[in-house]
DNA sequence: TCCAAGATTGCACTTGTGTGCAATCTGGAA
DNA sequence: TTCCAGATTGCACACAAGTGCAATCTTGGA
């Protein structure tokens, strides 16, 4: 509040002790729990502190002992799903006392791992990886360094990091079952040109679900994960003969794109016309316009798991832990045949 | 890649020296532009460096120097206008060497303040505030401490801080003169209770227009800013009489939800029966069910100019700079009367 | 009044880095 | 061979914190 000072700079203990006409150890056990200071010494030192606007030097702190900086590796931060888990991510790395530190990145290995460095230059106590896959080197170097390695979504197995993702088979055979008892003849598949793995697996557990059932699955893959690769699939889909009457499409984005062409471009109705189903459960699959029959991601169960991981140290990784994507019923999918 | 080190824990510069048998200094200079090191010392500098993992410990380097750490405070990230500023502005500051620290916070005064102290803690050379508005006070000891803090779309003036903000008048005046070129007879705004400012002055300016001009304006506000809100706001603009035919929504996501009520529960056509304009151009304003007429946000130049700022470490700031938000025409407006 | 136990305090070291300064090394010219 | 300039190196300090240890101060009881 006085305007004693024009330091355009950081005060520190020192300064603070010197106002305080104590020793610098005081102000340091005032700040920290349940060390010794007599309470005269302690409030002359609040008195000094709140007067200068003292506070305590997190990286000088984060020198001797952990930092409790996390960094989270991402791509495509504006997609809604990856909003929604940045977001849990950083509520919930927050109220355990860590602080988060955002790399935004492209998904390719040169990006990512450029971002895993920074990582260690930070020396950041963990790693989340939630976009592309770091080489399996680097998360060596990173264990070796003492960080832990958590990896979502990229269900490579990579020794050391913790995996986390969701049960992508489940999904993949429940959207084809949905689809079989909507009485759906000719089916759709709408994916990305990413070939992430969860998504490749989505694919492959679906059109093996159908073949096993003798029935054949129409691939439409028209560029990278967005509502406009959709949109364009389903002008393929339904600019040709023999379009599908029921679709999966492995992303919620996807599926939007898909159904806003069928509907707007070629007059389609849906549930009646065409059934899809998506996966995701991003907010906007639940807008009236579109009201998706989707899979849910467990995300707050998701990022608390992140969180035991990252609170117990000694916990070795390794094992990959599923969740189950949670279905959402909706109206793309009629209940039964038509 | 050598397993001779369980160390768990971040190899020093002093390992590193030791290893490659020179001192500390010369791995210090060795990873510092323009210090003289001989081409030897530093290839065996790097040779140990590689084989250890060293990484150059950002955090005790910015206890002399700058930290290069950029806090981005912010609420309500799943939002796509927010992801949208999340992603420029992380993007934007990483390619200049910055890194970037996001807290996540409410946007009331309080979890505000926790955070800018936070951001003191972390002794971030920098404050981007994109939600809540932090007590003068707070900025006056970050200012204090050195740090420049940089509010986004909060218009209060508040001195010493950088104001940037989108020009909210000319977007309020603008979709006035749309709605009233349609042919538009009775006018409706719709808002959220947030009471931002630039949310306040957007109402403020369209309503001002419109009474200039003779008409009244209806005002619907059911929550937050949010799609459902903005389906609320629909429902009861419509469920009475002297319902209005053309609307201003505050913001994308309210108009999104507004024209999915006017669409499928009143059966109405947009935009024929209804008109309806929006704020922030997020992605979803472009899709096929909406083709929103909306005002964009120069995100990119935004960024550019927050880069400017803190680049520029003695721009006192305290003048607000305005950016134009860009019309984007599409089809939730007639062109002329019906 | 005196003594001892317990509470406070300050010194000095630690963490990992960058850098001024002085000492050493190198190489080329006389 | 000698000398000097320039390149290289290492010491020691600074940065901002936390903490073990020993010294000092309180306090209470005999």
């Amino acid at each position: 509040m006085s305007s004693d000072s024009k330091t355009r700079s950081f005060v520190s203990a020192r300064i603070v002790a010197e106002r305080a006409g104590v020793s610098r150890s005081a102000v340091s056990r005032t700040f920290t729990d349940g060390a010794s200071v007599s309470e005269e010494t302690r409030r002359k030192v609040l008195d000094a502190a709140g007067a200068l606007g003292y506070h305590v030097n997190h990286l000088a702190r984060g020198l001797r002992e952990r930092s409790n900086i996390v960094c989270l590796v991402v791509a495509d931060m504006t997609t809604p799903i990856r909003a929604g888990m940045v977001d849990v991510l950083t509520r919930e790395l927050q109220s355990s006392g860590k602080i988060t530190m955002v790399i935004n990145t492209k998904a390719d290995t040169d990006s990512v791992s450029t971002a895993l460095r920074q990582t260690l230059n930070y020396r950041a106590d963990a790693t989340v990886v939630l976009s592309g896959t770091p080489p399996a080197s680097l998360i060596e170097t990173c264990l070796a360094n003492g960080q832990q390695v958590v990896l979502i979504n990229r269900d490579d197995k990579l020794v050391g990091s913790h995996n986390l993702g969701v049960d992508n088979s489940v999904a993949g055979r429940e959207a084809f079952f949905l689809l079989r008892r909507a009485g759906c003849r000719r089916l759709g598949l709408v994916t990305s040109n990413a070939g992430t793995a969860s998504l490749v697996e989505r694919e492959r557990v679906f059109i093996e679900a159908a073949n096993a059932d003798g029935m054949e699955v129409a691939v439409f893959e028209t560029g990278p994960t967005s509502y406009s690769s959709g949109f364009e699939a389903g002008r393929r889909a339904f600019g040709r003969s023999n379009s599908p009457d029921g679709v999966f499409c492995v992303t919620d984005l996807l599926a939007l794109g898909f159904m806003d062409a069928a509907v707007h471009e070629f007059g389609l109705s849906i549930p009646d016309d065409l059934c899809v189903v998506g996966f995701d459960d991003i907010e906007q699959a639940s807008w009236e316009s579109y009201r998706l029959t989707t899979f849910s991601q467990p995300l707050k169960a998701m990022a608390d798991q992140v969180l035991d991981l990252l609170l117990d140290p000694q916990s070795a990784g390794s094992e990959r832990i599923l969740f189950e994507p949670i279905p959402r019923w909706r109206k793309s999918v009629r209940p039964g045949p038509r």
